[in-house]
DNA sequence: TTAGTCTACGCAAGCGCTTTCGGAAGCGCT
DNA sequence: AGCGCTTCCGAAAGCGCTTGCGTAGACTAA
C-alpha cells in the first residue's frame, strides 16, 4: 500500500510568513485571534506556496472531516448513478470529497459498509436505496445510525422512511397509483404487477398506490398477478415469463421500475408480443434511457439527481430537532410503451 | 462540519489484552516481533471489541492511506458508471474505499480535482477518460502525476495513453475499423462520423481506425463527413440535424460512443428516417442499454466493468520498472441498427 | 559459570495539525 | 503613573497511530 506523498507543512508556510504555526493554523481556518494584516499575509503566503492542509493531520487533532460516505446499491446502475452524480457535483461545489461504495442489494453487507464509513470516521454519510423489511438487520442499522448522529455525524436517506433521520422521499405511493390510474383510463383491466423484492419498502409503498388506484376503480387488487423477482432488469424478464404463462388474459404490465421494465419489454420482444398493440408497459423512475427504449416507456419521473442533491443539502445544513423530511415531486410520463387496451375481438 | 465521532483507541484494545500499545499495533499488523500467541490474543480482543483503526491517525503516523481516487468525466455517464463499478467492487473486496470526483469533461477541473486528490493524500488515484490534446493542460497534468508516482502514489489510468502511466487501454482504433468494415461490408459508401470533441484522444483513435478501414477497401476517407460536436446523447442530436441538412446522401453513421448514437437514433427518429432501411447506426462501447434501444444497437463492446476492475489491479501490483499497458478486448456486436445500404432507385 | 546471540516486548519519539493557555503589548481610564 | 481591559500572538499539549531503539529474558556456545 502506497503512502501519501509528503507535502508542504504548515509550519513552512508559517515560517516563510514570520508567524508561528498557532497563527498560521488560526489564519487559514478564520478563526479570530488574528488581524486582519496578519491573517491576509498569511492567506497570500499560502496560496503562494500552493499549501493544503494534510486532512489526515487536520481530522486527528480535532478538526472537521470533509468527506461524505456515500452507500448505494450499486453505481452502474442508472438509478443510483443518477442519484450519485447529484451528490457528487453538490459536494465538489462544496470542496468535499466523496466516498463512494456498494450495498450490493444486500441488507447485511449495506450494514457493514455504514460500519466501515464509520470507522472511517467521515463526517456524513448519505444512504441510498429503500429499506429492507428484515427487521433484524433494520433495527441494527437503526441502531448504529444513530449512535453516528449522537457522536455528532450527519447522516440523511433517500428513499427510506423506515429510519427515523433526515430524509429525501420520493412520493412512491403516489406514483404508483398514478400509473395504475393511467392504465385504468386506458381500458386495462388485467394488470399485472412485476413488483421486485417484496422486502424493498419502495417496493410495498409502489404497490400500496397500484392497489389504491385499482379500489378506487371498483376493480379487485386481489385478483391482480403480482410476481416478485428481482428489483433489476433480469427480474423483469423471468417476472414477464410467468405472466405469459400462468395469466395469459393480461393486457398491461407495471414493473415498479425502469430497470425491470426493459426486462420486460425486451422479453416482450422476444415473444413477438407488440407494445402497446397488444400489451402495455409502464415503469417508474425515468431513467435516463427511458426515452430510448423501444417503445419508449411510458413512466413515473423522479427527479434523481436533484434528490442526491438534496439529500447532502439537508445533511449539510444544521440538524433540526425532529428528522426532516423532504418529499420530492413526481410526474407521469406518458410516451409510446402504453396504449388503449385491446378489445377482445 | 461534523466531527467524526470518537471511537476505540488501539490503546483500549492493548490495556484490556494485556499487552503494550507497541505490540498491539505491531500485532494488528501483522508485523513481526510479536510472539504467534500473544498476537492471537490480541486480534481475538480486537475483533471482541469491534476495534477498527482510525485511519486518519494511521496515515498521519506514516502508515498506509487505503483510500483509492477515482476521477470520472461524470459518473452518470453509463460509460463512467460501470468502470466506477468496478473499481468500487474490487475496491470492497481490498477494503478499500473509493473517493470519486467528477472532471466534467473539462481538462482544468480534471487537473483541479487530481491536485485535490494528491492534496488529500489518497495512495491511489485512477483517472478515466480520455486525454485531451491541450499540450498546455496535458504537460502540467502529466507533471503533477509523474511527482505524485516519485512521492510513492500510485497511478493508473483507463484510456489514455498521452501519460506515460500504468494504463488499460482499449483498442479503441481496432474497434473504428471493425466498425468501418461493417459498414463498407453492407455496401455503404456514403459514412457520415458523428466524431463529438475533437480534442480527446479516445476520438482520434477511433477515428484513426474508422479511416484505415476506409483506405483498406478503396474509399476516400478526406470525402467522409466529420462532426465534432459534444461527446455525450445531445452532441449525437446535433451532428445529425447537420449531417441530414448538409449531406444528404448519407446512408450510415457512425457514432463515436453509444451517447451519441442515442442522440442520432433519438433525431432520426424525430425526422421519420428508418433505422436501418434508410440509414445505418452504429455506436461505440456497448453500454448495457444498448441492446434495448429502438433499434437494438449495433456497437463495439468494451469491458468496462473489467477495466475499472483491471485498473485498480494494476495499480494495486507493485510497480514495474516501465509503465505497464493492459490491452482489453473488444468485440463488434451486431444488431438491429443496421443493414445493407440502400439501393439508389 | 560467563559471554554472546536471539527473541519478544515496552518506551517514547514523532506524523501535521488544532486548540488551550498564558504572556506581551496597546488602549483608555482614574 | 498605575490599573484593568482588550487584542494579538506563541508555546506546548495533545489527537491515535507507527516504528526505531533499548532491554529483559531465554537460549546457545565455550
Amino acid at each position: 500500500m502506497p503512502k501519501p506523498g509528503p507535502g508542504l507543512r504548515l509550519i513552512d508556510v508559517a515560517q516563510r510568513a514570520g508567524v508561528s504555526l498557532a497563527t498560521a493554523s488560526r489564519a487559514l481556518s478564520g478563526r479570530d485571534g488574528v488581524s486582519e494584516e496578519v491573517a491576509n499575509r498569511v492567506r497570500q503566503v499560502s496560496l503562494e506556496m500552493g499549501y493544503v492542509a494534510n486532512p489526515y493531520a487536520r481530522t486527528l487533532a480535532g478538526g472537521a472531516s470533509s468527506t461524505v460516505g456515500l452507500v448505494v446499491h450499486q453505481v452502474d446502475d442508472p438509478y443510483f448513478s443518477e442519484i450519485a452524480g447529484g451528490v457528487i457535483q453538490l459536494a465538489g461545489e462544496q470542496s468535499l470529497l466523496v466516498q463512494i461504495c456498494h450495498s450490493g442489494r444486500d441488507p447485511e453487507q449495506e450494514l457493514r459498509q455504514i460500519r466501515s464509513l464509520i470507522a472511517q470516521r467521515v463526517g456524513i454519510i448519505i444512504v441510498a436505496g429503500s429499506g429492507y423489511s428484515d427487521p433484524a438487520v433494520e433495527s441494527e442499522a437503526r441502531a448504529v445510525l444513530s449512535g453516528y448522529e449522537r457522536n455528532g455525524g450527519r447522516l440523511a436517506v433517500i428513499g427510506r422512511h423506515s429510519l427515523s433521520a433526515d430524509a429525501v422521499l420520493p412520493d412512491n405511493e403516489a406514483g404508483g397509483r398514478a400509473l395504475g390510474e393511467h392504465l385504468i383510463g386506458l381500458g386495462h383491466r388485467h394488470i399485472a404487477v412485476v413488483a421486485g423484492t417484496a422486502a424493498l419498502t419502495t417496493v410495498t409503498d409502489r404497490m400500496t398506490g397500484v392497489v389504491a388506484a385499482l379500489r378506487a376503480h371498483g376493480l379487485d387488487p386481489e385478483a391482480m398477478p403480482v410476481l416478485h423477482t428481482d428489483f433489476i432488469r433480469e427480474g423483469g424478464r423471468v417476472a414477464t415469463e410467468a405472466v405469459l404463462r400462468d395469466h395469459p388474459s393480461t393486457t398491461a404490465i407495471i414493473a415498479l421500475n425502469d430497470a425491470m421494465a426493459m426486462g420486460v419489454l425486451s422479453s416482450l420482444r422476444e415473444h413477438d408480443i407488440a407494445v402497446p398493440a397488444r400489451m402495455s408497459v409502464v415503469g417508474f423512475d425515468d431513467v435516463s434511457v427511458a426515452a430510448d427504449l423501444a417503445p419508449s416507456l411510458t413512466t413515473v419521473r423522479l427527479p434523481m439527481y436533484e434528490m442526491g442533491r438534496m439529500a447532502l443539502d439537508l445533511a449539510l445544513k444544521p440538524r433540526a430537532a425532529r428528522p426532516r423530511r423532504r418529499r420530492t415531486g413526481h410526474q407521469l410520463i406518458v410516451r409510446d410503451s402504453t396504449g388503449p387496451a385491446p378489445t377482445p375481438h
